[in-house]
DNA sequence: CTGTTAGCGCCTTCAT
DNA sequence: ATGAAGGCGCTAACAG
């Protein structure tokens, strides 16, 4: 009797539930590995008889490649790191899009998302995740919008493994990032209301703690005083880049006697709050109220009038931070180009900003919900 | 001059550039590979001199573990495939919450996560998301609240994967599947309305595509129908699971002449949206009107009055989906112990909810909004 | 066009 | 307590 292993090694088909392997195949045709690697990866010389027997054998025994074989041969993992915060990537559109591009990104290549939550213990500073890259459990990190630069970004600068931040550019320059010019956007934005004639303009701020939500408060405020419009502190509304807490304090705001013939969402949630509470107390947008927002998600364009906003590549984002790992990647990571992108915010013009009126005068008795018909509102869920 | 080759095996410290191996452990030590293995692991016995050796060269030299090497080895991945509708994922807090789960229970072995779109074509059925084990970059599959079943979960009965599918159980049996007990949870809200005399009960539904949405529909209509209430349609509002379309259906539903004295919402950002509504009406809650909703989300306890909700075990989920496929996984997945779950979803009574009063008549003039104060709602923000 | 050799980094097995 | 041998599955490099 022959002993089991010898049975393993050289039957002619793979013992039963073990996965075939090449080796199973080049026994079953006659042929070597190699030939079968060839056959199976459509790489260098093969004849199209073999070709012909080793897909045959393949599809006998159901083989796939093992990628562990692979990628230990070729020193890679095919794993491409993304790390988040879980509570964002949660709950919100844009990392939502950012993965979306890094995903489309992907197709076509045969990498795949291992994804790490930045706010879990084991991955909250950098070098926890380079970590990842040493141990090879990915081969390049993307980091999506980190919430802590100071423990976390900069000490990236110092471990030489392929990375890039995308959205919140980090400030230590020494860390490739990726990001939209919210400065840029949010300036056009304000502009476009100036343009119209508005010089009562109020605002809705994001989250103090984000860097992206400064940015767009800083271009606002810089963007007004360009045109020496003062602005109204007490039109200026903290939000949390949410509907619900802007759409009451909009509901405040707009029922004040002096009131912003204008309001600057900093997101496009937010704005969605603005405009619903414009359509509780009675104001028409835009006739009476312009609105604009910011991101341009699906529903601006699902809701009755459409917001003007400005729309972030979040996507291109994401597909451009792939191609740059994938670059770092490919050239074993040796030059250590550094990038640091703003992709432009571009303005997109709807129907919730109009022409400032010239006979809207904020003298005139703010109208309480009172004297607005019912019907006005009750009825006015179409644009849902 | 010896040949390259030769150098790169035999210098005592590794290349330049090249991250060090056992092996160059090893002939720095002068122990051997396995030596180093064993004090690196501790696993087996290693002399305390030795190990101090190995752990001075390891810090020397820089060394992590090469996980590929490991797997290859270990003929395993230490990938678990998370397949999610990306669209989804981003978006909910109860796919977000099952992936906390997920991840926590992952904290401690040396699992990690990979993440796949059942959205993107290249993983919207059984067959294809099976290759992601056939081709060994993942050792099991954990998916979450799949869409389609049909063209999904069926064909997985037959791949012989290490897979459990989490939320929206599939019809199959042959599939494992962890999910809540929604019928259970809503007959438990609505028993609870009903209990406190309520029988002019309104119903907010979510999505129809939903099987976790149609259960919560369904048990509604048969508790009603077991305290022989009937199900006034006029009440039943068709929402999307999300607060702003629930909100301006809600202000419809409720200024009616004719409106319930409770309102089940099927989750609780909708059940936000009808609390809203309530207070733009001027309706007091729980006093007028009483509000259930379900998930438990943090905004149920943020809010004034406080929600009265059903919980559902979301993290519980993602936690047991894990251990079970790290079950499998271990077995290598011989003995197919299927596993069907429904975890039972518990009621959380809190402020929305009250005793009917005797006096609520319907036939009571609906308060159009000209009737409350306007302070009354602007001020109430306090709640958010 | 095909095969042989060798090695990726680790760990199991068996020997010492 | 340590080491030697060998193999996990694949492919690059070189021979034929």
């Amino acid at each position: 009797m022959l002993p089991v292993t010898y049975m393993m090694k050289h039957s002619h088909s793979p013992h039963e539930g073990r996965p075939a392997t090449m080796e199973d195949l080049a026994r079953a045709t006659g042929l070597s590995k190699m030939t079968i690697s060839r056959a199976l990866n459509t790489s260098g010389y093969v004849s199209e008889q073999s070709r012909k027997k080793v897909i045959a054998a393949a599809r006998q025994f159901n083989y796939r490649l093992n990628y562990i074989g692979r990628n230990l041969n070729q020193n890679r993992t095919g794993m491409l790191g993304i790390i988040t915060p879980l509570e964002g990537l949660i709950g919100t559109y844009y990392f939502g899009q950012i993965v979306k591009g890094i995903q489309s990104a992907l197709i076509g290549t045969d990498y795949h998302i291992a994804h790490y939550d930045s706010l879990s213990a084991d991955f909250n500073d950098g070098e926890k995740c380079a970590q990842l890259c040493y141990q090879k459990r990915v081969d390049g990190l993307i980091v999506i919008a980190p919430k802590r630069h100071d423990c976390f970004v900069k000490t990236f600068a110092e471990l030489k493994v392929p990375l890039v931040v995308v959205g919140g550019a980090p400030r230590d320059p020494r860390t490739s990032f990726i990001d939209v010019d919210n400065f840029g956007g949010a300036s056009s934005a304000a502009e476009h209301l100036i343009d119209l004639g508005h010089y009562k303009i109020g605002f809705v701020a994001g989250p103090k703690t984000l860097h992206d939500a400064c940015e767009r408060e800083m271009a606002f405020r810089k963007t007004l005083a360009r045109h020496s419009l003062r602005v109204n502190e007490k039109w200026v509304i903290q939000g949390s880049y949410e509907t619900r807490k802007a759409f009451h304090a909009s509901l405040h705001l707009l029922s004040q006697r002096d009131r912003p013939t204008a309001i600057f969402a900093s997101n496009d949630l937010m704005a969605l709050g603005v405009l619903d509470a414009a359509r509780i107390i009675g104001l028409s947008v835009p006739e009476e109220l312009s609105i604009a927002g910011f991101d341009d998600i699906d529903a601006a364009t699902n809701v009755q009038p459409q917001l003007t906003t400005v729309r972030q590549p979040m996507q291109r984002m994401g597909r451009k931070a792939v191609e740059y790992i994938m670059e770092l990647v490919a050239k074993g990571n040796q030059e250590r180009h550094l990038i640091h992108q703003k992709l432009t915010a571009q303005l997109i013009i709807r129907e919730s900003t109009a022409q400032a009126r010239k006979t809207t005068q904020t003298t005139g008795q703010a109208r309480g919900v009172d004297k607005v018909p019912f019907s006005h509102f009750v009825t006015g869920t179409s644009g849902l």
